[in-house]
RNA sequence: GGCCCUAUCGUCUAGCGGUUAGGACACCUGGUUUUCAUCCAGGCAACCGGAGUUCGAUUCUCCGUGGGGCUACCA
């Protein structure tokens, strides 16, 4: 039984977002495979930006894609309450804070953000990299006994201990070090009192017993003021493990700027939840013998840190589309059907419900090699919903010839008289009048084609014609035979 | 500007001193198929540059260059 805990820490500002949703299957990936405990923990210390909607938004993301977390706001836990403002009102920062205050390694300051300011534009003028200068850290008891009297907003700020470079041990990347001369003295507590972000970081993961920090590259630099935190406050520091990023086409970190970025949008576009889980874990990891298109289980149990890549991958929709065509083409009947229903629109569905129950699923089924994403379905189940005018036109716009007159009366005699309405018979049928005629297939196959589906492609026609069903199929040769006399 | 990360086909990547630098997507060609698609076969295509270390560097080191991230009382 390994003790190992894990956790990922979204803050609902935004609706989930592809590199967000990365870094929780990565997490999700790699506590299955070494057996750890996954938590869920909300970081919305950011009032101002932080909405309900948003959580909402990333917990359903997470669901849809199966990410299930061990613990969480709404799986619970022993360590909870799992979201920050929750925690705050706890007063586990503040409480936090006053050891760090006691211990002489936090102080207070009242610096406003004009001094900051005034601070950083001296420094860049000096051209020397910019540190806050730790002024309020000289304020003695009683200055600062005073100005809390005087009700002047402050903040709690960490003192930097001296020492030598902070080293982060990255399993992913090796040993990064920093010297902390260029840290700065920064804010615990901000002037509401609200904790930052790195502070309620350490904090949390302090106290629910984190072991592993697996997330992006873009918090490598808060890592060592962490690191300084962690043993500041007596915790024992995690493992660290930092993804590279996921870029857009231009290879900048991925934004909405980049088109969709939203889970919730993949999801609407009928991407497979099983096939995006498997791109993305893809990108910027890849499994010892290659293998690409691999179940969960599979994954999992290949799944090392070791195996990560150090830079930032591309998201390619291209081939993403292409996965999730292997992974619709692996679908069963039923699966298909259940995965395709909630995207048909109204006509196409009446159409379908119209064929029964077996059609319907065999109409879907016959698609399967057509898509690549769920959402072009209607246009390739249109065969199947063709209105009586539209067939017409379509087959007056086909200039049939006379040998396509000898083959569309030739199958309608044949398919007339079949008593068994299967796939079969009807291939049959179909064969019958390529020896009747004499004539090639491809002479045969074309004018049956349009003259029973009015389209020049579509689904295996033998398929097609016994979707259709034989009531349409003999009176739409009725029809295309009318017409052919009238032409002549 | 400072600090940090990073660098193999267009894209995702394998490689962990000696390889014809492999695979996947995309693309091109051919085959199968009644058509589109699927599927199968083949092809095109890469080690950022310069110094070292070494008998030998894609691989190790350093310096450039490119890309990215962080530099907030955002996370």
């Amino acid at each position: 039984m390994s003790e190992s805990r894990l956790r990922f820490a979204p803050s609902p500002t935004g609706n989930l977002h592809i590199g967000t949703l990365r870094t929780a299957l990565f997490n999700w990936i790699y506590a299955k495979a070494i057996g750890a405990t996954l938590v869920l923990r909300i970081e919305d210390t950011d009032l101002a930006r932080s909405q309900a909607e948003f959580e909402t938004n990333i917990v359903q993301g997470l669901d849809w894609l199966g990410l299930t977390m061990d613990e969480g706001p709404f799986q619970g836990g022993e360590l909870g309450p799992y979201r920050q403002t929750e925690r705050n009102q706890l007063g586990f920062y503040k409480a936090h804070a006053d050891r760090l205050l006691q211990l002489g390694h936090a102080y207070h300051c009242f610096c406003t953000e004009a001094d900051l300011d005034q601070e950083r534009a001296a420094a860049e003028s000096d051209k020397r990299p910019y540190v806050y200068s730790g002024r309020c850290k000289a304020l003695t008891s009683s200055d600062v006994q005073e100005k809390m009297a005087a009700q002047i907003p402050f903040t709690v700020k960490f003192s930097i201990p001296t020492g030598p470079a902070v080293r982060v041990k990255d399993v992913i990347r090796g040993d990064i070090d920093f010297d902390r001369s260029l840290i700065g003295d920064f804010v615990l507590v901000k002037s509401d009192q609200t904790p930052s972000y790195n502070f309620a970081v350490v904090v949390d993961d302090g106290m629910m017993g984190i072991t592993d920090v697996v997330r992006g590259e873009d918090h490598i630099s808060n890592t060592p003021k962490q690191i300084l935190l962690f043993e500041a406050l007596g915790y024992m520091v995690p493992k660290f493990a930092h993804l590279p990023m996921i870029l857009g086409p231009d290879k900048s970190k991925l934004s909405k700027r980049h088109g969709a970025t939203g889970v919730t949008e993949y999801q609407a576009q009928g991407f497979l939840a099983d096939a995006l889980f498997n791109y993305l874990v893809l990108l910027g990891w890849s499994s010892a013998d290659g293998k690409e298109l691999m179940t969960r289980d599979e994954i999992i149990s290949r799944f090392t840190l070791e195996r990560v890549s150090k830079s930032g991958a591309v998201f390619d929709v291209t081939k993403l589309r292409w996965m999730n065509g292997q992974y619709i083409r692996r679908q069963t009947p039923d699966e298909l059907l259940n995965h395709v229903m909630p995207y048909l629109s109204d006509r196409v569905r009446l159409a379908l419900d119209a064929l029964g129950s077996d059609r319907f699923r065999s109409a879907i089924y016959s698609i399967r090699d057509n898509l690549d994403v769920l959402t072009d379905c209607n246009s390739f189940l249109e065969v199947y919903a063709m209105e009586p005018t539209s067939f017409i036109a379509q087959v007056q716009a086909y200039g049939f010839g006379e040998t396509d007159r000898t083959v569309i009366s030739s199958f309608r005699a044949h398919i007339v008289g079949v008593t068994d309405w299967t796939v079969a018979s009807i291939e049959a049928a179909i064969s019958t009048v390529v020896t009747e005629t004499g004539l090639g297939k491809g002479k045969v196959f074309k004018p049956i084609r349009i003259a029973t589906s009015g389209q020049p492609s579509g689904p295996h026609l033998a398929e097609l014609i016994w979707i259709l069903g034989q009531s349409v199929v003999v009176q739409r040769m009725a029809e295309v035979v009318g017409l052919l006399d009238q032409k002549i």
